[in-house]
RNA sequence: GGCCCGUUCGUCUAGGGGUUAGGACGCCACUCUUUCAAGGUGGAGACACGGGUUCGAUUCCCGUACGGGCUACCA
């Protein structure tokens, strides 16, 4: 086969949201694996929905997740400009090209002629059978076409679907789909501010662009059959790309597709990055400390899977794989558990120093900018117990600020004042050790509760309720050792403290 | 309403005319660890229904039900 070209083509009517991310994703797969061209086009032909940002706003959405197009707005390319609105003129002429062809005509039908027509009949349609009762070159004299034209009246194009006609076409993920011409309404192919609609410029730029594979949401799917109609009164049935129409991404409940109103709604993210309304802000997995990686993982595998039993790939394993064989057919709904699951799979995946990088911002939110060897030794130690790069923070600030925040429930529950002396011998002891690493204060830990013939519970739980506040976390030396000797008497010896304070303000309220 | 697409554990899915219907998330238990995770082991949990075709259907065909999409001078 030629060499393949594909493209994702979102209009910039707002934020991308994560079901227009794994169209790209997928056709980026699918590009990357043939070692073909992925394109970027930006189809703004409706000025009514326009809303400024939204294009810069997908371009940083894909570079973020990894993807970046070969050709596109800022990118360049040899079949420019990407962006529709620019293609203007491009447009009219081939719709002329289907006028002159009697596979279009104009239509001066006003807008509120139309919607009289739909209101005594909800089904009412433009199409074969009723286009001759309406006004448009078909019905009305060449003459006063003309001179409804001169005069500036406004029309739009609309294409003229043949009747009786039978449309099919192979969909690479569907199988053999077909239509009834007398079933499809006569669409608007240029509207009458004279930019095209979706489907003219959709098949003049996939056929100008040179696209072999057009891989979109299904969503489209029924509005395949003109376009099929279009490639054919083009005469360019011969270059028509092949389709593959994607299963949608479903509301976690399985009702509907995926909205950006289901984000606020359930508190989960669906944009990829953050994206400021005029009256709310909506976060991104970004913003939600997702790990991209993960998240083209997580968006990969909703609607498709190796066949394999392993789950966790990175963005070069993927392309690798891929295959629209295997793109199921039946829409998938968000699952927000397994994204956070495969996010930790991700963080784990990671190690140490490049954890650090990531972590860093999270970190420096709170104002603290430990230095790398640190942040990287505190990343190595919680990696395998968060599941957002926020965790790294609410999990592990006593590594980077006082313990702020102490179990109280954990400490009324087990501190008893008497245990004091315990506690003060056992740094007493731990500030004579001369070597500081966890392996060393590990065996003198276990010495020192030997001699006294203490047990465990005794002593580490208090130390790690003074040291973190908390019950959970790592390893106790490996804590202690990365805390440093000094910070770590410092912390016990308030820590005693702490605990007497809140156990008397327990028994005196 | 019309047209189109779909339907395997709660969820994402593998599979495919004869299987103990496999995996993952989530859930539960055990284990490891004197913490919490991670890891390991185990458990509960599915072929929407009805007809065909067939020696045999979850798998193929047809209906039905249910779900979804589209039905704009929006994409």
């Amino acid at each position: 086969m030629a060499h393949i070209r594909v493209r994702f083509a979102p209009s910039p009517t707002g934020p991308l949201h994560i079901g227009g991310l794994r169209t790209a994703l997928y056709n980026y797969l699918f590009a990357r694996q043939a070692g073909g061209t992925f394109i970027l086009r930006i189809e703004d032909t409706d000025q009514s929905r326009y809303i400024s940002g939204a294009e810069q706003y997908i371009i940083e959405s894909l570079s973020w997740a990894g993807i970046e197009p070969d050709e596109g707005p800022g990118v360049g390319g040899d079949y420019g400009p990407y962006r529709q609105s620019e293609r203007k003129n491009l447009y009219q002429k081939y719709a002329e090209q289907l006028i002159v062809s009697g596979h279009a005509y104009y239509a001066f039908d006003t807008p509120e002629e139309l919607a009289a027509r739909r209101a005594q009949n909800p089904a009412f349609k433009y199409d074969s059978s009723v286009r001759l009762q309406m006004r448009n070159s078909l019905t009305l004299a060449a003459e006063e076409v003309a001179q409804l034209i001169e005069l500036g009246k406004p029309y739009v194009v609309r294409l003229k679907v043949p009747r009786n006609e039978l449309i099919a076409f192979r969909d690479r993920v569907r199988g053999e789909v077909q239509f009834h011409s007398e079933e499809l309404d006569d669409k608007v192919l240029l509207k009458s501010d004279g930019m095209p609609t979706y489907h003219l410029a959709n098949v003049v730029d996939d056929y100008l662009m040179k696209i072999t594979h057009v891989i979109r949401g299904e969503e489209w799917l029924p509005s395949t059959g003109h376009h099929v109609l279009l490639y054919r009164a083009f005469g360019w049935t011969p270059q028509m790309p092949e389709f593959a129409h994607l299963p949608l991404i479903l509301k976690p409940n399985g009702k509907g597709k995926l909205s950006k109103r289901d984000g606020q709604k359930l508190g989960i993210p669906v944009f990829p990055l953050a994206w400021k309304d005029a009256k709310e802000i909506f976060e991104g997995f970004r913003e939600f400390g997702f790990l991209p990686e993960a998240v083209v993982n997580f968006l990969a595998f909703l609607g498709w899977n190796p066949g394999t039993e392993q789950e966790v790939y990175t963005l070069e394993e993927l392309y690798q794989l891929f295959s629209l064989d295997k793109v199921s057919k039946g829409g998938a709904r968000f699952d927000f558990d397994k994204a956070k699951w495969f996010n930790q799979q991700h963080i784990m995946r990671l190690d140490g120093y490049a954890l650090a990088q990531r972590v860093r911002p999270w970190i420096a939110q709170h104002g603290v900018t430990p230095d790398e060897s640190y942040l990287a030794a505190v990343c190595e130690l919680l990696k395998s117990r968060v599941t957002l790069l926020s965790d790294f923070w609410t999990q592990g600030a006593y590594f980077f600020t006082p313990v702020t925040q102490y179990d109280e429930a954990a400490i009324r529950k087990r501190w008893k004042p008497e245990r004091r002396p315990i506690i003060e011998d056992f740094i007493r002891y731990l500030s004579q050790l001369t070597t500081w690493d966890a392996a060393t204060i590990e065996q003198a830990i276990h010495a020192y509760v030997q001699a006294k013939g203490l047990k465990f519970g005794e002593v580490l739980p208090f130390v790690r309720l003074a040291l973190a506040g908390t019950l959970k976390g790592p390893g106790v030396n490996e804590m202690m050792a990365l805390l440093g000797k000094e910070t770590v008497l410092q912390r016990l010896q308030e820590g005693l403290d702490r605990f007497d304070q809140i156990v008397s303000a327990t028994a005196t309220s």
